[in-house]
DNA sequence: CTGAAAGCGCTAACAG
DNA sequence: CTGTTAGCGCTTTCAG
C-alpha cells in the first residue's frame, strides 16, 4: 500500500476511491440528499480508510458559518493579563461555556476586545458572540449590532429594556439577588447596611445600587453607597472600608456591608480586622460574587453565588438557538443565583469559626 | 446613496468601486505584491467606505490556516464543569494565552477533549494546539502527532526526552521548583518533610516525586509521599493530611508538607487546624501552585508561583513561531517560577499572622 | 438515486 | 505596477 499523499484527503479522493461522485460523498455526510444505504456504506468505508474528515473551513466558506462562537472576556487587559479580577467567575464561566459549546457542536473562542484596532481577523470570524456584563453605551454591542452579528448578553444592556431589544438575554437577576443579600444582612442583625459596588457601568453595579437605594428607603435606613474600581482588587475593598468607617457621613459606622466584588469583600474583611472590628459580631459582610477565596478566608465570607456555570450554559444555548433560527430555549423561571451563608454573616453559631 | 446589498462586501466589490482588479485589492491588504501608493490609497478608501473586511474563512481556505489556536483545558470535565480545580492557574493561563494570541494575530479556542468521539469539527480546525501538562501515553498527544497538527506542550511529555522530540516545550521547571520548595522548608526548620502530589501522571507530579525522593535521600530523611486526586480539591488535601498524621509509617508526624495542588494545601491546613496543630510552628506548608485563596486563608500559605501568565505567553509564542516556520523564540534561561513565602512557612515573625 | 458543474471569497502564478 | 485566471474543499442546484 503506497503511502498516501501527505496532504489530507479531500472529498474527491473519497469519491474516487468509492467509485462515486463528490455529490454522493457530500450527501452521505451531510444527510442532505438521498443516497442508497449500500452506497453510503461504501462511501463511509472509503472515507474511513483514507482518514478523511470534512474540512471545516471549506464548509464554512460555503455556509458562511464557522462553528465557532466567541466569549468576550472583559477583564482581560492586554497590559496586565495576569491581573484577572474575579478569577473564579471568569474561569467557571469560560469553562462551562466551552463544555456547553462543544455539546452544541461549536467551538468557543476567547476574545478580549474585538472593537480594538488590533482585532485579529479570527476574532471576528465567529458566528456569534457572548457578551458578559455589557456596559452603558457599550462599543462592542454597537459594533455587533451594526455588523449584524448575532450575540447574547449576560446581564441586561443598561438603558435598554429587554422587551425593546431582540437580543437574547441571560438574566443575572441583580434585583432579586440584591434584595436577597440585603434581607439576609438585615435578618442577621445588621441595621446600617452599606453597599460597595464596582465602577463598571454594567447592570450588576447599576441595578444593585438602585435596588439598594429603594430598599434603604423602605427600611428607613440612611443609604451608604461606595464605589471602588473592580481592578483595584482587595485594595479597592480596603479603601471602601476606610471611606465607610472614617467618613461617617451617613450617621455612624455600618454594621453590615454588601460588597459586589469578591475581592472587595476580602479587602473589607482585612481592613475591619486591622481595626479590631469583629466579623460578624460588629460588622456582617456578604459578597456579591462567589469565589474559592471566600470559602477559605480567615473568616469565611457569605456570598451570592451567581452560578456562572449555569449562566454560561444558558448563554451558549440561547446563542446556538439563535444561530440556527430556532426559538430560544425556555429555561423556565426557576431562579439561578443563590445565597451562600458563611461565617461573615452567621448570627451566632458556636461551632463556626 | 442606495442601501448596500445586505451581504457583506467582497473583494470584488471593492475592486469595482476602486476601479482596479481584485489582485490589486488583495495585494494592498496583504502587502504582498507591489502596488502604487496612490492606488493603495484609493483601494483603502473604497474598502473603508464599503465597510469591507477580508473574509477570514476564505483566506483560511486558501492558506489552510485559520488563524486560531486551541488551548486544551484538561480540567474541564463535561460532567461537572463548575468544578474546575486550580481555577487560578487555569484562568490566568487562559487569559494570558488569549491576550498573547491576539498579539500574534491569532484567536484562542478553548477546547476540552478533542480526542473524544463528539469532538466538534471546529475544535479540530485550529492551526495548532497548546497542550498543558501532557500525561503518560497521552491520547491527545498521539492524536496530534498522527494527524500532523503542530502543538506545543507546557511541561514535558512524560517518558519522552525533550531532546528526542521536536515538539516545542515550555519548561515548567518542576525539578528546580521542587528543590526550591524543599530547601525552603528545610531552612524554615522542617526536618521531616512530606510530599503530597496529585494523581495525574504528568511531569509536574512525576518529576516532583522523583526529585523529592532524591532530595530526601540526600538529606537522609525518610521520605513520606502521598498521592491524592486533584479533583478531590481540599477534601483530597484533608485525606492526605490524615494519612500523614495517622499512618506514622515514615517514623513520626511530618513538620513540613509540600503539597503540589493549591486546594490540597488548603485542605491540609484545615485538617491540621482541626487537630490543634499550629502552622507554621508545628508544621510548615508550601503549595506547589499559587492561588488567590492561599493569600487569604486563615494562615496564608506559601507557594510556588508557576507564573502561568508567562508560561502561556511562551507557549503561544512558541506555537506561533512553529506555525510560521520561524525558529522558536529564545526566552533565555532566566528562571520563571518563583517561591512566594507566606505565613505558613515563615520561621518566626511577630508581625505576621 | 447519482453526477456535472457552478461558485463561496480569496490568493498566487503568470502575463501583460 | 496591474489584470486574468485557475483553483483551495465543499455544497448545491439542476439534469440525467
Amino acid at each position: 500500500m503506497p503511502p498516501p499523499p501527505s496532504r489530507r484527503p479531500t472529498i474527491r479522493d473519497v469519491a474516487r476511491s468509492a467509485g462515486v461522485s463528490v455529490t454522493t460523498v457530500s450527501h452521505t455526510f451531510s444527510g442532505n440528499g438521498k443516497v442508497a444505504p449500500a452506497t453510503q456504506q461504501r462511501v463511509r468505508t472509503a472515507a474511513h480508510d483514507l482518514g478523511y474528515r470534512p474540512d471545516v473551513i471549506a464548509q464554512g466558506l460555503r455556509s458562511n458559518r464557522l462553528g465557532v462562537i466567541a466569549l468576550v472576556a472583559r477583564q482581560l487587559d492586554a497590559l496586565r493579563p495576569e491581573l484577572l479580577f474575579d478569577v473564579d467567575y471568569f474561569a467557571r464561566f469560560a469553562g462551562a461555556a466551552a463544555v456547553a459549546s462543544l455539546a452544541e457542536g461549536l467551538g468557543l473562542m476567547l476574545v478580549s476586545d474585538p472593537t480594538g484596532p488590533r482585532a485579529a481577523g479570527a476574532a471576528l470570524a465567529s458566528d456569534g458572540f457572548i457578551v458578559t456584563e455589557p456596559v452603558v453605551d457599550d462599543p462592542l454591542v454597537e459594533m455587533l449590532t451594526n455588523a449584524g452579528i448575532p450575540f447574547v448578553t449576560v446581564g441586561e444592556i443598561p438603558g435598554v429594556a429587554p422587551e425593546t431589544s431582540d437580543v437574547p438575554l441571560v438574566d443575572i437577576e441583580s434585583g432579586r439577588l440584591t434584595t436577597l443579600a440585603l434581607d439576609h444582612l438585615w435578618e442577621s442583625g445588621a441595621r446600617r447596611i452599606a453597599l460597595v459596588t464596582g465602577t463598571d457601568r454594567n447592570e450588576w453595579n447599576l441595578r444593585s445600587a438602585s435596588v439598594y437605594q429603594r430598599w434603604a428607603r423602605f427600611r428607613r435606613m440612611p443609604p451608604a453607597l461606595v464605589h471602588a474600581p473592580e481592578a483595584l482588587d482587595d485594595e479597592g475593598g480596603r479603601r471602601a472600608a476606610i471611606t465607610l468607617l472614617d467618613g461617617s457621613d451617613a450617621g455612624g459606622v455600618p454594621d453590615g456591608i454588601y460588597a459586589l466584588t469578591s475581592n472587595h469583600a476580602l479587602g473589607i474583611l482585612a481592613e475591619l480586622t486591622v481595626r479590631g472590628l469583629r466579623v460578624p459580631d460588629d460588622v456582617r459582610i456578604v459578597a456579591g460574587s462567589d469565589a474559592e477565596s471566600l470559602r477559605t478566608s480567615q473568616t469565611t465570607i457569605s456570598s451570592i453565588d451567581l452560578r456562572p456555570d449555569e449562566l454560561a450554559r444558558r448563554a451558549v444555548q440561547a446563542l446556538a438557538a439563535r444561530l440556527d433560527d430556532r426559538p430560544p430555549p425556555d429555561h423556565g423561571d426557576a431562579p439561578v443565583g443563590r445565597l451562600l451563608v458563611r461565617a461573615s454573616s452567621r448570627p451566632r453559631s458556636p461551632d463556626q469559626r
